[in-house]
DNA sequence: GTCCACATGTAACTGGTTACATGATTGG
DNA sequence: CCAATCATGTAACCAGTTACATGTGGAC
């Protein structure tokens, strides 16, 4: 139950149409909270239902007419009421743990190509937060926005330094490690064909 | 598409029942990709019926009867396919960064104990990770499935480090903060009530 | 024999993704 | 007037979550 409530965020900072909340959606808030079209459409149109946002009048008929949103008192409520709530961090999902794990009983071959390309995607990130933190956020000035927003960029800039430095870390670790093909000393009883492709991928 | 994949890997690890895999994936591959007892019934159904493993003989008329199953070598062939493969990363969603932006619209008023809540569950997680880390990787033993293994727990070591050291960083920015109601500073048009709960819960 | 823990499973729902459809506006 | 682009929307699908159902075997 997030996305509505990234939404109301949105909106409170600034009032928009569903085009521009999307193109809102690919940075900013963004960056720790995606979400395509299809999904801010959807979202929008259950939002008005319960009357916590409104289409600002402007005579809209429908398709293809610009139809921008404001917050109501309901909705900045509501968004007040989910802030202060208690929740659970989520268990934490990562495929390229996972295909490491992987990787420790059907061989390593191929994967490193990945964590290279991976570790260049993660720089790049840092980098632009870091742009964003020079441009946004020089040193002085700071209200109680100004703060938060901060702090939540450190967040960003801290996670992808982890990243950076992890996945250096371990292209370091695979040159030491002995080849690329299944790992050696694990076997399993009869079903060993070495992992060649036998079958069609699913 | 991950999901099966950490199947097979738990299952050439092990060859497992249901419920075995349930309690494996509740700590080990289950730290980094998490997994309820009904998806992993669902998703044995489906790996069975595609031919990737298959139940161990013995005899077993369903319900109530404990059935195992191992990988057969094309499910050894699709794993060994997946991991290699290229994958983009996943952009990430943070429910607690998004809730830190919406304080900076509606206020901060009672997020600061949640932090503190997280910060403590993370300490927490940090701990047991060192602990299997002392437990499980002594200096000395260095096999390549070991540097793997020990390589997957260091990022999970670096994250909880990572999410402690910032969450105490963001409470000690708190009490520096003026206090807690509604965002000073901030104004909307005609919408202001306040923040106040007018309107039940969604 | 009854109760409880173990083990497997079904059904309904929610949120996110992918693919596609349709109308309006504008530049050439 | 036609193509490209902007803008809103529908439909089908997939993965994960929650709640519940059913059978087995052992302890008492």
């Amino acid at each position: 139950m997030s996305l509505p409530h990234a939404i109301l965020t949105a909106l409170l900072e600034k009032p928009s149409s569903g085009l521009e909340l999307t193109r809102r959606f690919d940075k900013s808030i963004g960056y720790f909270w995606s979400a395509t079209h299809q999904q801010i459409y959807r979202e929008l149109g259950k939002l008005e239902a319960e009357g916590l946002i409104r289409a600002l009048p402007a005579e809209q008929p429908a398709r293809g007419q610009r139809k921008s949103y404001e917050v109501l008192p309901a909705g900045r409520a509501e968004l007040a009421r989910w802030t202060a709530a208690a929740q659970d961090p989520k268990p934490m999902r990562d495929t390229l743990l996972l295909r490491l794990r992987a990787a420790a009983v059907v061989g390593t071959a191929g994967i490193e190509a990945d964590l290279r390309r991976h570790l260049e995607l993660h720089e790049r990130q840092l980098a632009e937060y870091r742009e964003i933190e020079k441009r946004d956020f020089p040193p002085g000035r700071d209200s109680p926005q100004d703060r938060l927003h901060h702090l939540i960029l450190r967040a960003g800039i801290d996670l992808e330094t982890f990243w950076t430095q992890w996945l250096a870390h371990a292209l370091q670790e695979f040159t030491a490690l002995p080849a690329g093909g299944p790992a050696p000393g694990v076997t399993d009883g009869e079903a060993s064909n070495g992992g060649a492709g036998t079958t069609p991928p699913r």
